[in-house]
DNA sequence: CGTGACTTTGAGCCATTTCAACACGCGTGG
DNA sequence: CCACGCGTGTTGAAATGGCTCAAAGTCACG
């Protein structure tokens, strides 16, 4: 049985509304479950039957065309909440892209708590409130960038979303930065409405033009954070 | 003073949740308001100091690059939810596409007043995870769709959306329907990332293949549902 | 080292954009 | 009632950014 009081997430989720009386009642619908990179919790168009809470690792939320294109929609990072709750189907797929631990609920029994505790659904709120607006400022780079410009701001959102989170390392270097992506080449062309290739070249000519490092394939050292900025436009 | 008892979205806006007695209070707190077309309520950037009800007419949430690109992010109609409650700033502005009525709030009172009404926030809760459900959906057409199924997807979300509303004509005419659109073909380039070219190529293809006529800038006949479904893609 | 998945690079092509001219509808004023 | 101008939409031709197809390179892992 979890324990949430040792939950590295314990005051940044959701459940940050809750006192442990609550929280106990909550832990005894839900269990921890652990996920391999590829592995599915959720798959776009089902009945919505659960939901979960990201404790450690990153997950893609993505939807695909009839004919197998395919767009990532959200990501998602520990503290975070996956999941439709109050009915209806889930609209997008929820993959690791990680190795992640969840904290899963069936969605009616959620759904049931979440009801009679407003301070939870308050949270929950916020947190959607967020995530839409979030989601809304990616339009305008799918709607009307340029491939160098979804690169750079996809590298400046990384180094954001990167920096507290204990997932993966990242170090002061100097001005410069290093993160560790959680994509493939192929999964940051389906986040930026690209190609592959299209990526590749754009990483190329950052590199090239001194703004990154590109140590690895999935290491990225920001060198020049200024040009990024510049570039994201 | 408006009277919410003769509001004709007062049973599908978040005002459903509360009672004779609730409701009350929540008009005290609010005024009614008329909008030009191109009139905003809310301007990207700013502190969020305004939420609103719409209660007749619709409106465009847009954010802008710093160089004058546009793209559309959200199209809000009667009952539906404006603005950015419980701190923050706006990320994207509300502009008046045709007239419009809302129902206005300072964010500062709306959001005491939600806090102290779970069921309100229940409702605000249901309609911010489907709107950002259809956001969502929306990014893989920005992000993974042709200029063709863009706009065939748009039509197909625009007789959807303007069918229930009472704010433009739309009737049965065998299995034809007409819809009258709140766009300029500016703004159906800013909602797909096109250019008003594409947009207008795109028009005059669809009509040249039957699928639909256009009677005049605004209005659009759907000749061929199947058609248009099949080019959504 | 060999194998297979992933990534990079190259060359040509095509959808969409860009730039430019023209058409349409509508209100105003002669 | 028609000429005019202006905002909006359409059409055409040329340019181009990103895509497609193809091949070579890299890396992790056995």
């Amino acid at each position: 049985m979890a324990n949430c009081d040792l939950c590295v997430v314990r005051n940044r989720a959701i459940c940050s509304s809750l006192d442990a009386q609550e929280l106990e009642v909550l832990n005894a619908i839900g269990r921890t479950r652990t996920m391999q990179p590829g592995e599915s919790l959720i798959w776009e168009g089902e009945d919505s039957v659960l939901v979960a809470n990201v404790i450690d690792g990153v997950l893609k939320l993505s939807t695909n065309t009839e004919d197998g294109r395919e767009q990532i929609v959200g990501v998602v990072y520990p503290s975070d909440f996956i999941g439709r709750p109050f009915g209806g189907t889930t609209g997008h797929g929820a993959t690791a892209l990680t190795e992640a631990t969840v904290c899963v609920f069936s969605r009616r029994d959620f759904d049931a708590f979440a009801r009679e505790h407003p301070a939870l659904e308050h949270k929950l709120l916020e947190r959607t409130l967020a995530e839409l607006d979030r989601t809304r400022r990616w339009m305008l780079l799918l709607g009307r960038k340029s491939a160098s410009e979804k690169l750079a701001s996809f590298l400046l959102e990384m180094e954001e979303r990167l920096r507290p989170s204990g997932c993966v390392w990242n170090f002061e270097d100097g001005a410069s930065r290093r993160i560790t992506l959680p994509f493939s080449r192929q999964q940051i062309a389906d986040v930026l409405g690209l190609t592959i290739e299209t990526v590749s070249r754009q990483f190329t000519r950052l590199k090239n033009d001194g703004v990154v490092d590109l140590p690895s394939r999935r290491d990225v050292i920001l060198l020049d954070h200024a040009a990024l900025v510049a570039e994201a436009g």
